[in-house]
DNA sequence: CTGTTAGCGCCTTCAG
DNA sequence: CTGAAGGCGCTAACAG
């Protein structure tokens, strides 16, 4: 491990002037740079960052904050994908990434939350899974102590990014698309976790179409869960054409329930994940790519990192048909 | 946030001692660490972990080095349950935890890596996935520079240690316990890939059942993937009695494939992971519990960074029938 | 048992 | 444009 004390030996300069070449700062005459360089990649130098961390107070770490479904079984799927978009995109943007789970951070106060950030030499958060009363991860951002990306939250500030699809917009879409495919003439729909964000914009895509459809609608709180969505689906599917989920393990768990019932009804889901397929199911849903939306999301941390200030960014979306078929092949 | 400097000055030490005390030396008397402890509370003191890497040269940096499933989708759940259980078993251990995929690392040579890791301040690997074929890493292990848990690797030094479950033990039974429920005669074996080193451990333990009962085997490669396991049960299911798959990703592809043969035929799997349940099939299969495994990898590593040499460990496991019960329940 | 003294490897003024 | 000097916050001998 050699040290940037030998290359500054190798390269016959001053251990700060290979610190300033290699950092890319511009005080440097060209000629100077070129022998650095050189000097650099014979001895195979790697910088310590741990050191260029400790004097520069800046060690590019980003936290990946992540509330893990852990009551939802089997949406793993999307976490994964959050995590491997952030890790690769992080690779890229040459960051040193660390994981932390909400549950860790349970019932800490903000302050205890940004010191222990802050001793670990983090710079910015990216949080996944933030709801609204997630009050602690709010002051956070309202400290603006923190560079911080939101996925699936809309809040923007000038250190604060966020990055998502227009929920309302996508809901509307695949209710459309569902209701007209099939003719129907009122509609169940099971939303999310009231402390949602995305749960409240989902519902008002569902309402918009279904005021300007005058469709009879019925909401209920399904909370992201299979479990709810079935007993749901058992207590008012026969009442109602068509199935509206605000997510695809919703989605399934209310074709379960329409299966046990033996009547059919249209359901579609949201997320567009590869579970569904597994299931055997088929419906359309809005297929959303959280990898690339992780990446995105690192993407944007690096420009946050780099002085740019919060914004907002919105992804697309597909309106799918999902089927085995497109799991296996 | 207040430094080591200022809890010395309110404890009205050293800061050498505050150091010591904090950091559990036997060297210290009890009234000055009682002082000590209190300052630190007073102060929120936390330690710039950073700072005290470069001094000690030991930074508490294990890296997760893991093998994502990238091809065969939807086996998220496994990798999932690996980074959860390790990244929570580190919380306990308070240790620091990078995640890496073997992707990013490449073609890489065994000295760039260790370099890498070194310069990232990295004491401990655990590897999920690595293969026989994976020659860098079977050189980062015989160097002994870093300590190493292995998973599911039967691999042991004074630096390394390998944790599992016994694979041919379990798929022994697993296949007793599927062929004698069903009276079956000759069966069908998808194996996995090659490379694995489960993938010999298992076939080991279903070729000793086949010997033990005198019944014909027929052994196929099914690379543990869904896909492969389809056709290959197109093509010598109706031969066989009972298929035994080496993954239940297979076996779930070997059920469709019977399902659209529109023949019977029992089969099991390996694994137990829920998406299994989600596919709505029943089987046999092994369960082992991936987040507790992870979880005990890292405390092992805990006792590897603590200097305790090498051993194996060997987990329980459970031969279980799946269902979508046990899903959504 | 406690304090003093050197650094860890790098960045960052500030002179030259 | 380059080099010398002074830390970042903490640990680790070494004296006292």
């Amino acid at each position: 491990m050699s040290s940037i004390k030998d290359v500054a030996r190798r390269a016959g300069v001053a251990i700060s002037t290979v610190s300033k070449a290699l950092n890319g700062y511009p005080n440097v005459s060209e000629e100077t740079r070129v022998k650095v360089n050189e000097a650099a990649k014979e001895l195979n130098f790697t910088p310590n960052p741990i050191a260029s961390a400790l004097s520069s107070k800046k060690a590019g770490r980003v936290a990946l904050l992540i509330n893990l479904n852990t009551k939802t079984q089997a949406v793993d799927e999307i976490d994964m994908q959050y995590l491997s978009g952030a890790i690769n995109g992080a690779v890229e943007k040459k960051l040193d990434v660390i994981t932390v789970f909400f549950s860790m951070i349970r019932n800490w106060k903000a302050q205890e939350i940004a010191d222990y950030f802050q001793s670990q030499g983090i710079e910015g958060i990216i949080i996944y899974g933030m709801g609204r009363e997630d009050e602690v991860l709010h002051e956070l951002i309202e400290e603006k102590y923190f560079k911080i990306v939101v996925v699936d939250v809309p809040i923007v500030n000038e250190t604060t990014s966020s990055i998502q699809i227009d929920q309302e917009q996508a809901q509307y879409e695949v209710a459309r698309k569902t209701v007209l495919e099939n003719g129907g003439k009122s509609v169940l729909y099971l939303a999310g976790r009231p402390d949602g964000y995305v749960t409240q914009e989902r519902l008002a895509g569902m309402q918009r179409f279904a005021r300007e459809e005058k469709m009879p609608l019925l909401v209920r709180r399904g909370d992201f869960s299979e479990k709810k969505a079935r007993e749901l689906t058992f207590q008012y599917a026969s009442d109602h054409d068509v199935i509206v989920c605000a997510s695809d393990l919703m989605a399934i768990g209310a074709m379960r329930a329409l299966q046990e019932m033996d009547i059919f009804r249209p359901v579609c889901g949201f997320d567009g994940i590869t579970l569904m397929g597994y299931a055997g199911m088929q419906m359309n849903t809005v297929k959303q790519d959280f990898y690339r939306s992780s990446q995105k999301a690192m993407e944007e941390m690096g420009r946050l990192l780099a002085g740019s200030t919060g914004k907002r960014i919105m992804l697309d979306y597909q309106i799918v048909r999902m089927q085995y078929l497109d799991v296996i092949c």
